[in-house]
DNA sequence: GTCTATACTGTGATAGAC
DNA sequence: GTCTATCACAGTATAGAC
C-alpha cells in the first residue's frame, strides 16, 4: 500500500522535473534536492525514489528539454513548404522565433548548458547534435548554405546563454534573412565565385 | 615570513587557476576544492587563502578566460586590414581558427558555459557580451551583415559545447565565407532586395 | 604574508520504517 | 510506494606554524 498518494507516480515525476527546471534555472545546478522536492510537494526521499540520484534527475531533465526542442522544430515545419531546406527553415524558426513558448524554449538553452556538467548529459547532447547534423544534411541544401544558416541560428539562440541582450526585432530580422538564404542559392554561388581562391575545398560540395 | 614558498604568491594563484580549469573541464563544476588544490600542489586551506570561496575561484577563472579570448581576437587583427569590418574579421578568425592555441580557446567555451552557473560569472559574461556588441557595432559594417557573421561565428564556436563534431576543414571554409561576407556588401544588398517584404524594419539600418 | 591542519555546516545518498 | 533517520563527504571557517 502506498504510504500516501494524492497523485499518480507519473504526475509526481512530471512535477519533479518541472520543479528541477525552475530551481536549477534560478539557483544553478547547486540547487538542493530538498528545494526541488519541496517545490514539487514531496520529500527528499520521495524524489530519490523516482530518480535514483541527482545526476539521474538531471539526465531526465536534459532528455526532456532536447525532446521539447525537437517538438518545437516539428511544430515549426510548414506543411506547404516542400522545397529543399524545409527542415533547416523549421530549425531556424524554432531557434529564433520570439513567441511566448519559443522564448521559454530559447531560455532552456542556458539551463541545458548547466546540465551538461554531467557526463551522461554530455553524451546525450552529443548524440542529439549528431542526429540533427544527419537530418539537416539530408535536407537537400548546399553544404555551404546549410553550415552558415545553422551556425547562425545556433549562435543567435546561444546568445541568451552569454547574457547578450536579445532584441526581438533583430531576431526576427535575422530569421527572415536566414530563411531567404536557404531559398536563394544563386546569390550564394555568386559569393563562392568571388571568394578567395585559396579556400580549401573550394570546388565541389554543391548538389 | 612565508611558511614555505617554493614559489611566489602570484605563481601559486596562476597554478590554482590552471588546475581549476583542468579539473572542471574533466570533472565538471563538481570538481572538489581538494582535487584542485592537490593538483596545484597546495592544501585546500592554501587555496582558500588565495580565493575566498569556490565561487570566488570560479569567478576569477571566468575572468581569465574572457580576457584570453580578447587577447586572441587582438592577436588575430591584421595590421594591414583597415577596411570596415576589421574587428569582425578578427573575431571570426579567433572563433574559427583551427590552430593549436585556438583549439584550446574554443574548448574553453564549454568550460565557461559551466562556470556561468555562478551569478557573478553570469554578470561578468553579460557585461563582456555587451562590450563586444558595442565594439563590433562601431566596426563600420552594415547591421545585417554584422548580425549574420557574428551569429554564425558564435554558433560555430559554441558547437563544441553541444558535442558537435567540429571538422577543421569545415570550420576553415565557414571562416573564409564569413570573412568574404564582410567584404562583399553588394551581394548582401541583393539579398535584402529580394527578401520578404513583410520583414519588420525592412528599410534603413544601412550606412 | 603564506600556508597547513582541523573542526563545522549542510548536501547527496542509503537503509529501513510505515 | 513513500518518507524518516542517518551517514559520508564537500565547502567553508579558523587557529596557528613558519
Amino acid at each position: 500500500m502506498s504510504r500516501k498518494a494524492g497523485r499518480s507516480p507519473s504526475e509526481t515525476r512530471r512535477l519533479l522535473l518541472d520543479a528541477a527546471g525552475t530551481m536549477i534555472r534560478t539557483r544553478g545546478v547547486s540547487a538542493t534536492l530538498d528545494d526541488i522536492a519541496q517545490r514539487a510537494g514531496v520529500s527528499k526521499g520521495g524524489l530519490i525514489y523516482h530518480f535514483a540520484s541527482k545526476d539521474d534527475l538531471i539526465r531526465a531533465l536534459a532528455d526532456d528539454l532536447l525532446q521539447t526542442f525537437r517538438d518545437a522544430v516539428e511544430a515549426a515545419c510548414d506543411p506547404a513548404d516542400t522545397a529543399p531546406g524545409r527542415l533547416a527553415r523549421a530549425y531556424v524558426r524554432a531557434c529564433l522565433d520570439t513567441g511566448q513558448d519559443e522564448r521559454v524554449l530559447r531560455e532552456s538553452i542556458a539551463l541545458l548548458a548547466q546540465l551538461i556538467t554531467i557526463p551522461a548529459v554530455a553524451e546525450l547532447a552529443r548524440a542529439d547534435a549528431e542526429r540533427w547534423d544527419r537530418e539537416l544534411q539530408a535536407d537537400g541544401l548546399p553544404e555551404d548554405v546549410l553550415a552558415l544558416v545553422v551556425s547562425a541560428a545556433d549562435g543567435a539562440s546561444n546568445a541568451s546563454l552569454w547574457g547578450g541582450a536579445t532584441v526581438a526585432a533583430k531576431l526576427r530580422r535575422l530569421e527572415q534573412q536566414l530563411i531567404q538564404l536557404t531559398l536563394d542559392h544563386t546569390l550564394w554561388s555568386h559569393l563562392r565565385l568571388t571568394s578567395n581562391p585559396d579556400v580549401p575545398g573550394g570546388s565541389g560540395g554543391f548538389d
